[in-house]
RNA sequence: GGCCCUAUCGUCUAGUGGUAGGACAAUGCCCUCUCACGGCAUAAACAGGGGUUCAAUUCCCCUUGGGGCUACCA
């Protein structure tokens, strides 16, 4: 049997980190099992549904580098199909309009409750029909209710083992609004059956609404999928990462300067684990690795500082040049005019960053260097006119640096050899405040390196001038 | 309330019928002119109670904790 999984996001709200995660792991099933990943938009709740959202969904599904087989399917567009089934479940007097009222159905609830029963719909007004209901011209809506047969539906989750319920207690719940308006469960039904979807892997928020769901599949007479229910991501208080509230886009992960790989490496690694230590993956690695056998049981709470660590592994594994151009919406324009000076910039900052974002800060001092008081130049309680003297010995060697690339080992010799007959910390600290204009630098040989000999001399000149003035 | 799922360091987790390993975070030391990186080290967990067993973190039951569902949302 083909393998075909789905990502069946509502487009109620941007894509969140619970949605990616729900994507993921189907995709990944699909791509080690050589199967097909289908995307299906459930847009039936015509109030909340918005194209921005789904446009949201696929353009970061896009970035993230889950790709998806065939057109993506939208429910609004397959109204014919749920009302065909919809006609089908009339005929066969397994469904039927129900004119309650949100109140008597409260009342009725309450009054079941008060004997100590479970609340559900007791299935009054069983027998309409929608050509009786058509003729009766009645005002109220109403909704289209499946008879639910009584029964115990157990099944073997791919994740959890055997599940069971009694449907007896669920009552007879509603499929659809009218017969062009299906609810979420008759819809996800038809078009699971209809797309040949072999295993439906989704959040544990529907382990119950699977027995709902394989009652209609039997009404119906289709096949039901294997079931996987993936464990909640919670928050830090333990909840679930809700797609209600606006925080956790991706958008918001990517504008941050989040690596697409790293969140992908992040996000499978809260509720699966390998058969070995291993955490950090290339894509293709966690292609190769994925088992669902090996997903977790428990909700995971949802860390933010082991994603920093990732997205850092990650951007550490990029070549200088591929970093680049992922931290091209992160910088000045200007910074990207100098190729060469970019990619050295990029070399000594990139075991700094935690995400693409802090590259401008981490980097900035390279491209201009910023005022700064003559007194850091000064390492711990160094006389002014010692550091001074230091600095015009230092400009003294640099200027005599007449070789390919600077600076050259000549000079790095003379450097070292001289901070080291009047005290690193004296000569060295001094270089690289000059060099930086900051108290944090990289060291004063990488910076040398990346600067150039002209840029070099011109800042450790206007670091003596600094400190003439003060003196 | 009912139904269902679930339970190892603060967090993500490995693991086995013979008392626990890794990672993030934390702390300390080393490296070092600073920061970052790196290296080394420390602290840190089997929710509780019953069984089964020579032996239980591991198997079973109960309790407790946590979560989900209980919509004319998905």
């Amino acid at each position: 049997m083909e393998v075909r999984v789905r990502f069946a996001p509502s487009p109620t709200g941007f894509l969140h980190i619970g949605g990616v995660r729900t994507a993921l792991f189907n995709w990944l099933f699909a791509r080690h099992e050589g199967g097909k990943f289908i995307l299906r938009i459930e847009d039936t709740d015509k109030q909340r549904s918005e194209r921005r959202f789904e446009e949201d969904i696929l353009k970061n599904l896009e970035w993230l580098g889950i790709d998806w087989d065939e057109e993506p399917a939208r429910q609004s567009e397959r109204l014919d199909l749920y009302e065909k089934n919809l006609k089908r479940l009339f005929d066969e007097h397994k469904a039927y309009y129900c004119f309650c009222t949100p109140e008597e159905l409260e009342d009725e609830y309450e009054a079941q409750m008060s004997q100590g029963l479970v609340p559900k719909y007791s299935g009054k007004c069983r027998s309409l029909t929608p050509e009786q209901v058509a003729m009766k011209q009645l005002k109220t809506p109403g909704v289209i209710r499946f008879k639910m047969r009584d029964h115990v539906v157990s099944f073997p989750d791919m994740i959890r083992g055997k599940v069971e319920f009694n449907t007896a207690l669920f009552g007879d719940i509603i499929i659809a609004k009218s017969m062009r308006e299906p609810l979420y469960n008759f819809a996800s039904v038809i078009d699971d059956a209809d797309m040949k979807i072999s295993h439906v892997i989704r959040g544990e928020e529907h382990l119950s609404n699977t027995p709902k769901q394989m009652m209609l599949q039997e009404a119906l007479g289709l096949p039901t999928p294997k079931y996987a229910h993936l464990p909640l991501i919670l928050g830090a208080d333990k909840k679930k990462l809700s797609k209600r509230v606006l925080t956790n886009s991706l958008n918001d992960y990517r504008a941050q300067g989040y690596l697409p790989s790293a969140i992908i490496n992040f996000l499978m690694l809260l509720g699966w684990h390998p058969s070995d230590d291993k955490e950090v993956f290339t894509v293709p690695e966690m292609v190769q690795a994925f088992s669902i056998k090996r997903v977790q049981k428990a909700g995971a709470i949802y860390n933010p500082e082991k994603l920093d660590w990732f997205n850092s592994m990650h951007i550490r594994a990029l070549s200088d040049k591929e970093l680049a151009e992922y931290l091209k919406p992160f910088m000045p324009e200007a910074w990207y005019s100098d190729t060469n000076r970019l990619l050295r910039a990029i070399a000594v900052t990139k075991e700094r960053m935690k995400s693409l974002a802090d590259f401008q800060k981490e980097a900035e001092f390279i491209f201009s260097i910023a005022d700064y008081p003559a007194s850091m130049l000064a390492w711990k309680n160094a006389a002014p006119a010692k550091t001074l003297e230091h600095l015009e010995h230092v400009s003294e060697i640099l200027s005599a640096d007449n070789g390919t690339t600077f600076p050259s080992e000549h000079t790095t010799t003379a450097l070292m050899e001289y901070a080291a007959k009047e005290g690193r910390g004296d000569v060295l600290w001094p270089l690289r405040v000059a060099l930086s204009g900051r108290e944090n630098s990289p060291g004063p040989t990488e910076l040398l390196r990346i600067l150039g000999g002209p840029e070099s001399i011109k800042r450790v000149g206007e670091a003596i001038q600094k400190l003439k003035h003060a003196l």
